[in-house]
DNA sequence: AGAACTTTAATTGTAAGACAAATGAAAATT
DNA sequence: AATTTTCATTTGTCTTACAATTAAAGTTCT
């Protein structure tokens, strides 16, 4: 085990629990902490580090709101370095992409525009490669769009469900998590957006477009159509506000 | 304020301070808290939730963790929602997204795929809208990368400079957040690569390319550049790995 | 009256000790 | 040999206490 100090600026000691949450952290980040590997117990760190063991755990608490580890109790229990998994690395980006937009006053324009943009780099990679569940989910989304009594919150729901259908469709991984974070942060922002027949019906129609372009593989389509996706959504958000708020 | 108790699924009661900092974060993410808002002091959560300050304690270093609150000392202090920034956001996001290629054997392929994919995805608005600051940051890594006594790093780190450059050159906070994970996060796969005099070369060529294309506000040259590069990056890594472990 | 200083109260940061709960391993028993 | 019991270890939680910080209220001096 090596654990050493944070030996940092010194600028504004900040609090002990922070400190050795860094500390432990730069260990996991710099690989001298592999995963699955157990760090010393709580008593044991707060020795190591000469502070109390509530100070520690502190630090353990903070480590484990970002999953780098995860305790266990018990005779064999402990903090151990966390591998960490898609999922958790989806449920961060999202929580964090939602705030993000949410507290900073990014207009909806911005938030869409880069939400296309990175939709579109899936595109040609999902027209390649997509399988034939990410077509059926993508169907099915269309479908139940189409469904007369769903609420605009449900319908907001279903086009999420749609484009992470055609997101997963690309088959990297690493796509789909970068792009996790784009796609559901938009869904308050979509949320505020009431959705009329009429605008139902062209969304509807534009997916389906997106998702035959997917089904025969032509990139350039699938590309075309998001774009047309992405004029139709900013179109409907621009009327929207401008008509709930005209004092702006 | 509100903040009641989760009341999801009982499936396996977690932690008391996991409880506690996920009703919090509710609370902050349904907007029932809001930003720069005071939360109750510690005793008050204390006696609110039912449970000891030290459990609370535990419950918003999570939150601070995750940068969702701050805490200030003294007679006027207490913890308050924080507004989560850009620069926060996007050291979580790099943080997430390293241990995220570090620990799950995500091959360099597949990486490097989704990093230029979402590239790509920048570079017609880049070219679009670029302002002179970027292009003279772009133009500056290049020259630097040409350094002869440059390490391996140091290129490497002028590589992510000049990236981030182009993607800041979109103009689109949120989509420079989103790349900052994809672009920084391949800077440790990209440091176990040796870049001989003749790669180097070759990468600078194409970097002058795309600096090129961004300037003259060329986005289909653009996107060719990197997808250029990305062969070239592609290929590299491929005849290193294939030379140092042919084991595989 | 006004400015500088002091006190005070509120709040987070840290410490120490204790007990409960969980859990696997060792020991005892059948 | 198999099962049960005991036990030691470790995390989870509570209680109490004190230190450090900070702004506001109060006090004193000019």
């Amino acid at each position: 085990m090596k654990i050493e100090p944070a030996s940092s600026g010194p600028a504004r000691p900040a609090d002990l629990s922070a400190q050795i949450a860094a500390a432990i952290r730069d260990a996991i980040m710099e690989g001298r902490l592999i995963v699955d590997e157990r760090l010393p117990s709580e008593a044991e760190l707060a020795e190591h580090f000469a502070v109390s063991r509530p100070t520690v755990r502190e630090a353990l608490k903070r480590l484990a709101a970002q999953s780098l580890i995860r305790t266990q109790r018990g005779a064999t229990g402990g903090a151990f370095v966390n591998r960490l998994s898609f999922e958790e690395a989806y449920a961060q980006q999202i929580t964090t992409s939602t705030l993000l937009l949410s507290m900073n006053a990014v207009s909806f324009a911005t938030a869409c525009e880069a939400r296309y943009a990175l939709e579109r780099a899936c595109a040609p990679l999902s027209a390649a490669r997509r399988g034939a569940d990410h077509l059926a989910a993508m169907r099915r989304e269309i479908n139940r769009q189409g469904e007369p009594a769903l609420t605009d919150e449900a319908f907001c729901a279903s086009d999420v469900a749609f484009h992470r259908a055609l997101v997963d469709g690309a088959g990297n991984p690493v796509l789909s998590y970068q792009l996790a974070g784009a796609v559901e942060a938009m869904q308050p922002l979509m949320n505020m957006i009431t959705f009329s027949a009429r605008s139902r019906t062209r969304i509807i129609a534009l997916h389906t477009d997106i998702a035959n372009a997917i089904a025969a593989q032509d990139q350039r389509a699938a590309c075309d159509g998001l774009t047309a996706l992405e004029d139709e959504t900013q179109a409907l958000a621009r009327s929207v506000f401008a008509t709930r708020s005209p004092r702006a």
